[in-house]
Order: C-alpha cells, then structure tokens, then sequence
DNA sequence: GCCGTTTTCGGCCCGACTGTTTTCAGTCG
C-alpha cells in the first residue's frame, strides 16, 4: 500500500542515515532529511511528476529531484545503492540503539568488522570493546542497556495508555507547592497515533524539590537521566517520561519548543533567524542583543514571528507554515463542534451496556443526535436476526419518548462482502435510518479487488458510512490494501462518508489518508465505535486524528445540524 | 544539497545531559 511517496521518502531518508554514519557534510545530510518529510507529505503522487514538478516541493532542488526521477524508472536510488556496498544494513540498524548513534556505529564497524546488533552485544560481553577511544566502561553498559531496551519494550504505545500516565504524572506535579503550572507536551498534545515518550513541562522557581517527587514517583521504574532543568525516567512498562522546568516567565516559548515536531521547531526557529532573533525554549531574544522579546504564551511567540497560533495537531512541517503565512490555515474540528455520534453499539452484539445505558451516556455528552448501529447477521457470532434488530427499533422508538432533546437513530453496522455486498436487501436496508458498512473479513484481498469491493460499497445507496476504513488494528494488523484514491473518488461522486473512528487501536482513517480524502471532497463522520460507556471518552483521540487531518467543521457531517445532515443520508446530493 | 525583498556564495536551530576528558564530542529531542 506504500504510496512512490514513502518509498522514495525512505529510500533519501536512508541515503541520509547512510551519509551520516559515513561522516557527510552534515548540512547536506540535513538537506536530504528535510527533502525526505517534504516527499512524504507532499499531496500529489510523485511518480506521475516530472524535473520541473519535483522541483516545486519545496527543499527539493535539482540533485535531489534527479534522485528521484531516478527512482520512478528504476525503483530505487544509485547513490543508496552504492552506499549500501560500503555500509552494510546492520550497522544503520546498530543507530536505533538508544545512546550510540552514527559516529559510534562507525567506530565498531570500522575498528572491529560490527555489523548487526547480535554482534555488538557479543563483542561486548567478551571484552572486545576495552580500549576503543571514546568507549569507557560507562558507554558499555548503556548499549548494553539499550539494546535490552529496544528488544523488550521500546515499541511506541498507544495514545490512550501514553494520556494515562501523563494525566498521573501532570496530576501528581500540579499538587506541588512549587509548581505554578504543569501540563503535558510533545507527541501527545500533537495526537500523533503512537507515542514514543511521555513530555510534561512545568514552571517553578525551585525546580529541584520538583525533580526530586519526579523520580519518587510510584511509576518511575528507573532514571534514565536527571537534572535540574531535565529529568527522564522510565515506567516499569518501559515507557520514558521527561520533565522540564522553565522559569514561569518562560512557559509559552517552553510549550512551543516541547510540544514540537522537531521539523516544526527547525522552521520556527529559522524564521526567527531570517528575522534577526534567536527562539529557544526560553523565549524569542533579539540575535544581536540578547534581549528578550517575548516568552510568556505561544500565541505572542507565533505573533513575533508573523505567524498566527499554530494548532499543534498541524505542527509537523506539512505545510502549516506556509498556510498559516498565508493566513489559510483551517479552522479545525473540535469536540464541542460535534452534535452527533453515528456508530455505536449496545449488548445486543458484542457491546456490553444496555441501549438504555448507551443512550444515557450519548445523553451526557450533550448530544443532540445519536445513532445506534448494532451489529448486521452476516458476522455471524453475533447472532443478529431480522426479528431482533426490528424489535430493537422499536425499543428505540419508546425509549426517544424520554430523550426530547436528544434525536436517536437507529441504524446497523453492515458488513461489506468479499464482492462489495452488504448483509440485507434494499427493502430491509431502507428502515434504518443510517447504515454505516465495514469490512470484517477477507483483510488480504489483493489492491484491485478490496478497492472494487470498497468502491461498491460506496456506490450503495443505503450504505451512508464506511466504517474504519483501513481496517487497521495498530500494531497488530496493517491496513488493506486498496487504491485509495480511487476509493475517494467513488465516496465524494456518491456522497459516501468515510468514518473516522476513535478507537485508540484504530483511528481510522488515519491522518494522511484523511488529508488525501479531503482534497477528492469527501466528507467524514468522526465516531466512537462505542462498545461500553467509557469508550464514548475516546472521541477526543477520532477528534485529534480529524484535526491532524486538517478537517474543518464543515468537512465533518456530525457536527452538521440534524436537518442538513438527513439530507446527506438520502444520498440525493443535497447536502453536498 | 538548498536557498535568497539584505545574499547566486555563504550561510544553514538550539540547548541539556552524559561520559571520557583536561576543554569537548556524541547523542537526543
């Protein structure tokens, strides 16, 4: 399913790992990096572009545009291949091991034939790398350490399971006499879909009675590294959680610099540098001076630098600098924007709280529609049956009797057959109110195939929804494979929705794939998937996806008054 | 290697911590 984008991203990503460990012009290597984010987040597929359209992404220039002509005849990159030849594949393999990067990979390569991380540990453990310059006993140990690390828990962990522990972490420093605020940064205040480490920032004047009920903490397994300004530990779980502290003066240059990207952080500061001042976590100083400009909020950090407030859901260097230059950055969705919940389930299928507790919960939430969407026959273990799902209906009637400020719909989860079929005929199909249709089985059909069967499926009149799209499990299952932009076109031509679903596991679809949608003009329905009545608190996570998504209210048809949205589920073309 | 309402050559983001060193390189984010 890898798009020429990500292939080639790679394969100049690799050229500058390669380039790295060589000992390349570092500025060049940098080049090459940037090059890489911009190819893979560039809109248009790159192996229909030409010299003169692969020099338009911006930070590709000639050399590089070559390159990747070069991979769209060839399939691959010359100058990779011939660093290939040089270093072998184990030894940037040797650079994922926490504390040994390039040079050091280098060194074991070059002075002792290392080439793969089963080598390394060996090598160490018989004493071989006593008396290699800059390898002390010290050094050793932590690869050693890292290399246990990496092969037990170094997987990135899920957004749900990362929010709990910074919610732990943020709650137990905010009770602090010292801290005047704490608050969580990093890949998490950016929802990315996995998350490598847990950043929390304070501020205090006293940072180190801070630090101290930092490593004290029942969570903290072990301290990978402390300071007065920096402390990182690590859970029992394995997953590393980093503290800064920040004079309070400082905390809105702080949360820029820690909630990031890094790519983000290195176009900020650049633009501060074209302008005569110096950003850093500590504020935006004149260059010349030192003086400080300005430090105390983000919104006046972007301001100095002619920028409107990024919203960090867009802070990856995917464009937002140049939208938000040009004031066109999107005004995204929020969850006070959403008025409805379009896919949910009950204990009729394979929830486990009843309609009536489901119901309650949508209640809650403020919702003023709300579909319940049980699982169709065709998955078999559920047992549904004509007569269950209408006796359904008709509890749902009663049950709106109580809920005048709530509209209730009644709908199914429909499964999409290996051909594209969904489990009843039009006639049954036409008595819900919205059918949101999901592929359940057959994962491994190969592209031409699920993208026939999806494209059916939108092609449905009754289907209004596809319902996690990718079918994706992270982690466990990769995506379908499927010609999505083709599937794209057939989702706007019909005014099918393609939903966003909150499950932590899932958020699918996922943002990239979200940002493709958008530009075929499909439109998105951002749902829980509730099976019990804590997961209606997931919809913050389908929220963030949708806004790294760069999905405005308007893009998102639950948040669209009933009326306006009743018109889209006739499929008619009338809400579009 | 890229880029330019100061530049087509000379710049290229900034700081914290660790470990092996006698003043700093490597790694990380």
């Amino acid at each position: 399913m890898a798009r020429a984008n990500d292939e080639a991203a790679a394969l100049i990503q690799e050229l500058a790992d390669l380039l790295s460990i060589t000992g390349g012009d570092a500025f060049k290597i940098r080049a090459y990096e940037k090059a890489a984010r911009a190819i893979a987040g560039h809109p248009d597929d790159i192996s229909g572009l030409d010299l003169a359209g692969l020099r338009k992404i911006p930070t590709v220039g000639e050399a590089i545009a070559k390159k990747v002509l070069d991979y769209n005849t060839t399939g691959t990159i010359r100058q990779v291949e011939e660093l290939r030849t040089q270093i072998p594949a184990g030894v940037r393999a040797l650079t994922a091991i926490p504390t040994l990067g390039p040079k050091k990979a280098l060194a074991v390569y070059e002075e002792l034939g290392i080439s793969s991380v089963d080598e390394l540990a060996e090598a160490i453990k018989e004493g071989r790398l006593r008396g290699l310059k800059g390898f002390g006993a010290k050094t050793e140990d932590n690869i050693l350490r890292g290399i246990e690390l990496m092969r037990s828990s170094g997987e990135r962990v899920l957004l749900d399971v990362a929010a709990g522990v910074a919610d732990e972490v943020v709650a137990a420093l905010s009770a602090l006499p010292q801290v005047e605020r704490c608050a969580h940064a990093g890949s998490l205040r950016r929802m990315r879909e996995t998350i490598g480490d847990v950043d929390v920032l304070a501020a205090s004047t006293d940072p180190h009675p801070i630090m101290e009920a930092f490593t004290a903490l029942p969570l903290a397994a072990e301290v990978v590294v402390a300071g007065d300004k920096k402390t990182s530990i690590r859970t029992d779980r394995g997953l590393q959680v980093d503290l800064r502290i920040v004079p309070p003066e400082a905390w809105g240059a702080a949360l820029q610099y820690f909630t990031g990207s890094q790519a983000h952080n290195i176009r900020t500061r650049e633009i501060a540098v074209k302008a005569g001042l110096k950003l850093s976590e500590y504020g935006l100083f004149d260059a010349d001076s030192g003086d400080l400009i300005v430090s105390r909020t983000e919104d006046e950090v972007y301001e100095r630098l002619g920028l409107p407030w990024i919203h960090p859901a867009l802070r990856e260097d995917t464009g937002e600098i140049e939208a938000a230059r040009k004031d066109e950055l999107p005004r995204l969705v929020t969850v006070e924007d959403l008025r409805g919940d379009l896919h949910s389930h009950t204990d009729l299928t394979d929830g486990i709280a009843s309609l009536e507790d489901m119901v309650a919960a949508a209640a809650d939430r403020g919702l003023e529609y709300y579909a319940i969407t049980d699982h169709a026959p065709n998955l078999f273990m559920q047992r549904m049956t004509d007569e269950k799902m209408l006796a359904q209906r008709e509890r749902v009637r009663e049950l709106q009797k109580e809920y005048p400020g709530l509209v209730l719909l009644h709908g199914t989860e429909l499964n999409i057959d290996p051909d594209g079929g969904v489990d009843w005929d039009a006639g049954f199909l036409a008595g819900f109110d919205i059918c949101v249709a999901s592929v359940h089985s057959h994962f491994t059909q190969d592209e031409a195939e699920m993208t026939r069967r999806l494209v059916r499926a939108c092609e449905n009149p009754h289907v209004h929804v596809i319902g996690h799209p990718t079918a994706r499990s992270i982690g466990r299952r990769p995506a379908v494979n499927a010609d999505w932009d083709e599937v794209f076109r057939a989702a706007a031509r019909t005014g099918t929705a393609m939903e966003i679903d909150s499950f932590p596991d899932r958020l699918d679809l996922p943002a990239d794939l979200i940002r493709r949608a958008k530009r075929f003009g499909v439109r998105f329905s951002v749902d829980t998937d509730a099976h019990s009545l804590g997961h209606h608190r997931n919809i913050r996570y389908g929220v963030g996806t949708a806004q790294r998504g760069w999905l405005t209210p308007d893009d998102v048809i639950n948040t669209w008054p009933l009326e306006r949205l009743r018109a889209f589920l006739r499929k008619d073309g009338g809400a579009r």
